[in-house]
DNA sequence: ATTTCTAATCTTGCATACAATCCATATATG
DNA sequence: CATATATGGATTGTATGCAAGATTAGAAAT
């Protein structure tokens, strides 16, 4: 595989595991001689990291982790309630005895990890939930988008986790999710999965948004991607 | 603005446009003679669009315009579905005079576009209107993944407009549309806007994908993210 | 002390050169 | 005749060099 797959790789899981925080330059020098290669495969890496959203790329002035302002944050957010709905409600219409199996065992590991207080544990058991609920859609280019989404939320969802010791709420959810899909209910997999994700979010994106239904407001819809 | 951004545009407007068909191969060389640059803005184009998913970078063995199997087709319109649904329902949910207007323009356009029986002009306007309610969803990110995955589509979408001579039920789904969002009514906005995209497309993915309510099928969830 | 202008330095963007791999054609062999 | 193998050509991957824009530090002026 090429060297700058590698570098793409190394250096998205540097960021996920906070190496890199929001806003740290990710100078080409730098990184090149870390890894000791030339700048070449280096901006090859960042600009695909760019491309998929997962560093701000500026022209001339170089890439920095990305810095989302809360209200684009509490989008991402309710984009990936939105996403994850979707999964669950077609993984309720689709459920396999493979795919239910394997969101058993994860929901095993999580309940294991939160008996125990493992914070960290927990994150990582939960993150192998989610990811069997999206391949439990049977749909796999949405999985990818699920997995991709999650992936640049991982950061925040880690904070979200540990600031609320919400693990063993999150295990009873998870818990009423699977039950929902057992039980073919797309309506209320989605419903329950939405909630779970953006648990009080929705009334707080509303609020930032400065809405309440029926009300003006202009907010001009602001666009980020440079063109 | 930077060489790269610009050739990015332009190969991603000459795919769109039907000029590179999906299975075209795009070296390097040949794009650098085209434009009149060196191989490297190129590369850095073809990478970024590999990322996005536009096109297929093959290590080692060059970059093709994307040919999805009809699997994957389907599972590309079902996700394009279900994220055009959460658009409709958060619109539904959050709409201001000022998109509502947008929306009603786009409407109108299209009418024109659908009673002159003028195909092109309704695929232009078409776009103008599913935009105008990833907009009126009042979420930034949520509009910018639904643009990016409709450009995706927009060969195939085309294809299906014009195979089908379905301007006019294209219409009138649009109008049923419009007036659920205007209702407030997010579960009849999402159906509809579900449907419109689908068609008859989700019973046709379901078979695809051999299933029934119930029934085993192992059909791995393949992934094809290169690693 | 604060602000503004200028210049030196640093970083990115692109071109070119070279190395490594892949592909196709042709040749050899069973 | 079919299959396997080798060799030459073509294409991608990486390194390096240079030019252009951006950032910072310092000096001058208010």
């Amino acid at each position: 595989m090429s060297q700058a797959s590698r570098l793409k790789q190394s250096i998205e899981d540097a960021v996920i595991a906070g190496e890199f925080q929001p806003g740290d330059r990710l100078d080409e020098a730098s990184l090149a001689e870390r890894f000791g290669v030339s700048r070449t495969p280096i901006r090859e890496a960042l600009l695909q990291l760019g491309a998929e959203g997962f560093i701000d790329v500026r022209p001339r002035r170089g890439a920095i982790v990305s810095v989302p302002s809360p209200t684009r944050l509490f989008e991402m957010f309710e984009t990936m309630a939105e996403i994850e709905s979707a999964c669950g409600r077609l993984a309720a219409r689709r459920l396999t005895p493979d795919n239910d199996a394997a969101m058993e065992a994860a929901h095993r590991a999580c309940e294991t990890a939160a008996r125990a207080g493992d914070s960290e544990q927990y994150y990582a058991d939960n993150r192998n939930f989610h990811e069997a609920i999206y391949r439990a859609s049977r749909n796999s280019f949405l999985a990818d988008q699920a997995f991709a989404l999650h992936k640049r939320l991982s950061a925040y969802r880690r904070i979200q986790l540990r600031a609320r010791n919400r693990l063993l709420q999150s295990l009873q959810e998870h818990a009423g999710i699977l039950e929902a899909i057992r039980a073919g209910d797309e309506q209320l997999a989605a419903t329950r999965l939405h909630d779970h994700v953006l648990v009080q979010g929705e009334r707080f994106s509303d609020m930032v948004l400065g809405l309440s239904p029926g009300s003006q407001s202009p907010a001009e819809s602001r666009r980020e991607t440079a063109k």
